[in-house]
RNA sequence: GCGCUCGUAGCUCAACGGAUAGAGCAUCUGAUUACGGAUCAGAAGGUUGGGGGUUCGAUUCCCUCCGAGCGCACCA
């Protein structure tokens, strides 16, 4: 990357200088301002302090030095504003950029920040006591993006569900199925959703009049699972693995993990308990494992989880947990720790935290339980929207904050949905290709091309905007946050339609025509990269409906 | 009370400690004899919740106050 090559240039020039480096190190970043040329560094002001010298001669002797070994493409650095360096480039190396893109292909903007590493990512694992709620849908979404930009990163990552199969709340929703079977009353603390019911019915359908409630707890659960995976498939969503509770049990996991953390000292009994130590590893409070009735604890049994993921070879281990959860997240990672896993700075498992979807329809807030039965589930968003709608717009904003997912605009399939405009993007490439084809006309060898005629500012600014996508790759996968390829898609798109507004592909010029179409195929690539990675389908055409032609009902 | 996450344009949300805080929607004004108008251009819209601090420089880091959501079980 050209980036690279003048944070190099900075390098021996400071060092030509008699500079020290920054602490931080050299920051060459895009400038957001074309008048602030197309990229900048603050390393003058950075050394400021340092060297005790005003930023602006420091700028200077760097820009002094750096005639030793100017960076390619450079025209001109000049010193502006409290001391930034602005490099001004020629337009070639954007078309240097043309190049890297089409000769990675499929894989430009790919790194190795995480190559050779083993990833297992745990993510949805909601309770197999019904179906997957709207609000769950965020992290089908996230968790898959964030998949996929580790493995963009190099990274092999396994995507695992865990069933919490051999829990009090399984017994409770056995239990609920079974009253809604037999017509007896629900438990206080049952499951009242009406999902139930139609089980029910199935139930008796498949198993007779002559149920008992173990029968309807195998199988509740099994079609429960069932209706999991079917709803995952609907999005796209496949797991590596399906981790069943219930085996950390049988082969007695969770008996090992107590002993010993009680060997190491970790433990204590009180009031008929087994507690964990947890206060004086760093966690709020001391935490129960073993209940005074003999029971584990969920602690218990995620602590063994999580071993158990460890010992299965994988160096990393990400969690992403509603925030609802946030409550058991030091307990689980001090508990960890005290196993010999993970360090205080970088503790296993890694626990993204999400903040909860609220879901809005006619204006106003819809509530979710389960238990209570007003539910919408993910499988009712799917029935109304494409997957496509519903993970784009599950992954437009960043996780930390509250989204809320208003129905009636999602369903609506309005032009204002950020998908179409992103796909007709795409749409449009593909629409220019067929266009090119049919005219007889095929792209050249690249080699033979002359890109140095793409010299408006609207195809320079698409091939800014591609030189900038590696970054905004690497964060994103390093910050775990797949939103910011969403806003990195979105703006491309943009780009993209100005462009095709402004600059005319198919013309009578022959040499533009063919540094057009493949700046567009460029562009092709790294749209259908990013949408790829969001998990967002990139058609090549789009149908319109009739409702939007005439969103009014109209005459046309 | 304690803890976690937030508070940015009318609304929904962005912004590696960097220069004039950006998009979309909504509002207003324009653009098409050509590759798909699900498009484009422009205008308007802000004390980044309030107040301190750190520094060359803060939406970003620290403190405090206000407000919101969520946790604080021998439930998961």
């Amino acid at each position: 990357m050209i980036s690279d090559q003048i944070a190099a240039s900075i390098k021996s020039a400071l060092a030509a200088a008699d500079l020290p480096l920054p602490d931080r190190g050299i920051e060459v970043i895009a400038a957001k301002n074309r008048d602030h040329g197309d990229w900048q560094t603050n390393v003058a002001m950075a050394l400021a302090k340092a060297v005790g010298a005003r930023p602006s001669e420091i700028a200077q002797r760097i820009i002094n030095a750096l005639e030793l070994s100017p960076p390619p493409h450079v025209e001109r650095v000049e010193i502006a504003g409290p001391g930034f360096l602005n490099f001004f480039l020629s337009p070639t190396w954007l078309h240097d950029v043309l190049v890297e893109v089409v000769a990675a292909g499929e894989n430009f903007g790919h790194g190795e920040m995480y190559a050779g590493t083993r990833i297992n990512l745990e993510f949805v694992s909601a309770n197999p006591t019904g179906p997957l709620h709207a609000g769950g849908g965020r992290w089908v979404a996230v968790g898959d993006a964030i998949a996929n930009l580790l493995a963009a990163q190099g990274a092999e990552v396994h995507r695992e569900y865990y069933l919490n199969d051999a829990g009090t709340q399984l017994q409770v929703f056995a239990a609920s199925l079974y009253c809604r079977y037999s017509g007896e009353e629900l438990p206080t603390d049952g499951y009242q959703g009406e999902y139930l019911i139609e089980m029910a019915s199935r139930m008796r359908a498949e198993l007779g009049n002559d149920v008992s409630i173990e029968q309807a707890l195998d199988w509740g659960y099994a079609d429960v699972v069932r209706q999991l995976r079917d709803d995952l498939a609907r999005i796209g969503v496949h797991f590596d693995t399906w981790f069943s509770e219930r085996l950390l049990h049988e082969r007695g996991d969770v008996a090992e993990v107590l002993a010993k953390l009680t060997k190491d000292g970790h433990t204590f009994d009180k009031d008929g308990a087994l507690w964990l130590g947890s206060e004086a590893l760093g966690d709020q409070r001391d935490r129960v494992l073993v209940r005074n009735d003999g029971a584990t604890t969920y602690l218990a049994n995620d602590l063994a989880y999580h071993r158990d993921k460890l010992r299965r070879g994988f160096d990393h281990l990400i969690d992403i947990w509603g925030a609802d959860h946030h409550g058991q997240v030091k307990s689980l990672q001090v508990g960890m720790g005290a196993l010999g896993y993970g360090s205080p700075t970088e503790p296993e498992p890694e626990i993204l935290l999400g903040q909860l979807v609220k879901l809005q329809r006619g204006g106003e807030l819809v509530r979710l339980s389960k238990r209570a039965g007003d539910v919408i589930t993910l499988s009712d968003i799917l029935d109304e929207v494409d997957p496509d709608v519903a993970r784009l717009t599950f992954l437009l904003q960043g996780i930390d904050s509250a989204q809320t997912f208003d129905l009636d605009v999602v369903t609506a399939q309005s032009i204002e949905n950020p998908v179409y405009y992103v796909q007709y993007a795409h749409a449009r490439v593909a629409s220019i290709g067929r266009k090119a084809a049919a005219a007889g006309i095929n792209r050249k060898e690249l080699a033979r091309v002359d890109l140095s005629l793409l010299t408006h500012e609207r195809e320079l600014d698409l091939l800014r905007s591609l030189a900038e996508y590696p970054e905004i790759l690497s964060r994103a996968a390093e910050l775990r946050a797949p939103h910011r390829v969403s806003t990195w898609v979105r703006d491309f798109a943009s780009r993209l339609h100005g462009f095709y507004r402004d600059c005319r592909v198919i013309g009578e010029d022959e040499a533009l025509t063919h540094a057009r179409l493949w700046l567009t195929e460029a562009c092709r690539i790294g749209l259908a990269d990013a949408l790829g990675l969001l998990g967002v389908s990139a058609p090549d055409r789009m149908e319109r409906t009739d409702e939007m032609r005439e969103p009014d009902g109209g005459d046309l």
